[in-house]
DNA sequence: CTGTATGCAAACGTTTTGCATGCGA
DNA sequence: TCGCATGCAAAACGTTTGCATACAG
């Protein structure tokens, strides 16, 4: 249990593995969704009724900074966390969102093709701005299959 | 002065033309920055002191709903906006983003493959999961130059 | 004239902060 | 033990809403 690869991401910025930290981690794990910290506040009260919301937020900020989670905003102003990739079976993918419902769908369609491209431009970029990069997003919107019978 | 683009596109939606909508559409025209809500308040005063903060936001509301604008938020929990492409020289482009200064960089290298393979895959998404797509974001987000210093 | 657009003040929901207490290493 | 981590309550922040007034078409 204690050698899982974000245990070690704990010890080596400094931070202590607690049990509020463990079970944010767990419910990220257990899903492939995007939780928003309501939700994981939720389920977390399932497991510890003590727990606090603060803790919630604390621990998912941290967890971002050392790159375990993604912290994602689809435009509802709600923050959502995903694992990142080299957790679970949770591929690189990408996401198309409605504006209308603000669903979100994940997707990995021409992945190759894409990274290759994303590392292509990544290499340049870092050249030419001298930026570290750590990750990308792509993101697509539009109007899901529900909504547009409603809209006009 | 009747005669632009989006004015035609506020008719269409049967929206008025009035003062402070001109106002934020000119303060977005003259800028190729990610302004937030709020640096568009501060110089919508200087033109005109009386308009009121809720005015900018039904404004910028009601113009990213008819296309005129297209709205961000890069992880501050601070909604930003910036003209759409069609307008000025504000050709396509996404953005490099400083996740320890917030600090945006557009770039547009490689767009024509981008868009190539955007458009592919906004085909295959559109036709898998039956939506109607309206624009695609693409964020890379790193440290920039400055901020590598300060951390570790 | 009619109804959309405005400005103010007050409400809202999410996130952050201060502080005393708890607990991991 | 020592200092990071926690939980609570209260504050802060960006944004939204209700309502009476102003003004575009």
């Amino acid at each position: 249990m204690n050698d899982t690869w974000w245990h070690n991401r704990f010890l080596s910025a400094g931070c202590r593995m607690t049990a509020p930290r463990e079970i944010v981690i767990n419910i990220l794990l257990k899903t492939n969704k995007h939780l928003s910290v309501e939700d994981i506040y939720l389920k977390a009260l399932k497991v510890n009724p003590t727990i606090g919301l603060t803790t919630i937020y604390r621990t998912l900020d941290l967890l971002t900074q050392i790159g375990v989670v993604q912290k994602f905003d689809f435009g509802d102003r709600k923050a959502r966390y995903e694992m990142t990739n080299e957790s679970r079976d949770n591929e690189h993918h990408h996401h198309l969102i409605c504006v209308h419902c603000k669903k979100i769908i994940n997707y990995n369609d021409y992945v190759d093709e894409e990274l290759q491209l994303m590392r292509k431009t990544e290499e340049a970029l870092s050249k030419k701005h001298n930026f570290k990069i750590t990750h990308h997003t792509i993101h697509f919107y539009g109007v899901c299959e529900k909504c547009q019978k409603f809209i006009e």
